[in-house]
DNA sequence: GGTAATATCGAACGGTGTTCGATAAATCGC
DNA sequence: GCGATTTATCGAACACCGTTCGATATTACC
């Protein structure tokens, strides 16, 4: 099992047949997955790729995962080291108030890397943050007149609304957005025409919602979704 | 633009050096896609596997689809023409009522198909079926008593819900499971001795739900969090 | 200093998505 | 019916991928 800081490797060695090999660590493997992540998404992050940035071969990956898949996994997890940094002072306030913080700060997280929402909280049985925060967000039930089961439903619809709705906006970036072609104003102008050009009667609803549309943000549609979900749960509280 | 139904590909010709090509259409593509997709998921998705089973060569999908996210989500789209069929009737009992039922034949839809979850109603400009299943979503709300902003946030709300959970609960399967290595119970007991086993200290609400966490379904899981989201929407509405 | 354990590596394997130029098949116009 | 055009299919090739294996470099231990 690796437990030493590799030092940074040298580019090919001098004279003879002997080339000096890299050095990792599982943070480093870990830190600079997370860079390719934000660089290129997921997509991007490929095993020669990443071996590259760290001065090595691909082989050498395996010895600190077990493949790609665990990669992305403990990439996620490392990041949500941050998200539970930021709420750890959170918990002395209205336990709904307190969900809606720390719902939040791990929406934003997920908008800041799109990515994330795909492997965040996916296996709490091999992502120790994504446990830790599971059980933050779970404790704020603990300070309201619910059930265990209540509680326990409560806490996962709050986590898969979370997960669900900011994975859906990560990855909704078309390629023209994506690739710099369109900027996110002239996308959501093009899909408005697209839906204003819609039958009427077929989509009323559609034409009913419209001007929202055109000037709705992500973060507006998600605070409003996840305050409807938490005046639920305030409701099934009773307070 | 193809527009013929392709007739079935001959094998091999007989004597001669030329070979009879295959012949598909759009609709076999798809259909044949979705098949791979339920038999081995998004992974067992390959144009080369889609092309085999279609009697012909990988360039010919090309002719159908632009590539393979293409692919994806017509596939994915396709599908839900089987769930437009079944809410078509929906739409005249307590619009609540209504959300519920049309949210909760897209979750079985979605574990019917766990590759489903991450390509449904991912962009409603080239996924039609996925344009009128919003539309039918959105039309419940247009018999609340809401504002044009408050309907277009809650239907989001309950299509991010909706899909954002089943997709999760889709892939959460794990590949001691999906192998068959493992039964779901095995697993789930596999999985509640390690809550069991962490700090009482540290992992307070863990410990609260852990007998619920044993004894859970994910449709009953699914079912409390939609009807929480409905809870907080009939609030808003006043109704 | 020799042995054992740990970590790194190049090469190879088996596979993928996609494109290109060729060509088979269908359609159209005369 | 035939030649031209259009549509659809194809094999090969390209560039890349994840993963494993046996070799070997490096570190730790006695």
């Amino acid at each position: 099992m690796p437990m030493r800081e590799g030092r940074a490797a040298s580019p090919g060695a001098g004279g003879g047949r002997a080339r000096t090999r890299a050095s990792h660590s599982r943070e480093s493997v870990l830190a600079e997955a997370v860079r390719l992540l934000d660089e290129a998404g997921a997509a991007g992050l490929t095993i020669r790729a990443l071996a590259a940035r760290l001065g090595g071969g691909p082989a050498s990956i395996y010895w600190y995962v077990s493949g790609r898949d665990e990669l992305l996994d403990l990439a996620a997890d490392s990041v949500l080291a941050g998200v539970l940094d930021a709420v750890r002072a959170v918990g002395e306030g209205d336990p709904i108030d307190d969900l809606r913080t720390i719902g939040e700060t791990l929406f934003d997280a997920i908008v800041d890397r799109p990515w994330l929402g795909a492997y965040a909280l996916r296996d709490t049985g091999t992502q120790p943050h994504s446990l830790r925060l599971y059980e933050k967000i779970g404790e704020q039930t603990l300070r309201l007149a619910l059930t265990p089961t209540q509680r326990f439903h409560a806490t996962s619809a709050v986590v898969g609304f979370v997960i669900g709705t900011a994975a859906d906006m990560g990855q909704e970036l078309p390629e023209v957005v994506a690739s710099g072609q369109m900027d996110r104003e002239e996308y959501l102008a093009q899909a408005t025409a697209e839906w204003r050009a819609l039958d009427e009667g077929e989509f009323p609803f559609i034409h009913h919602v419209v001007d929202e549309f055109a000037r709705h943000t992500d973060r507006g549609q998600f605070r409003a979704g996840l305050d409807l979900l938490l005046a639920g749960i305030r409701l099934q509280a009773g307070a």
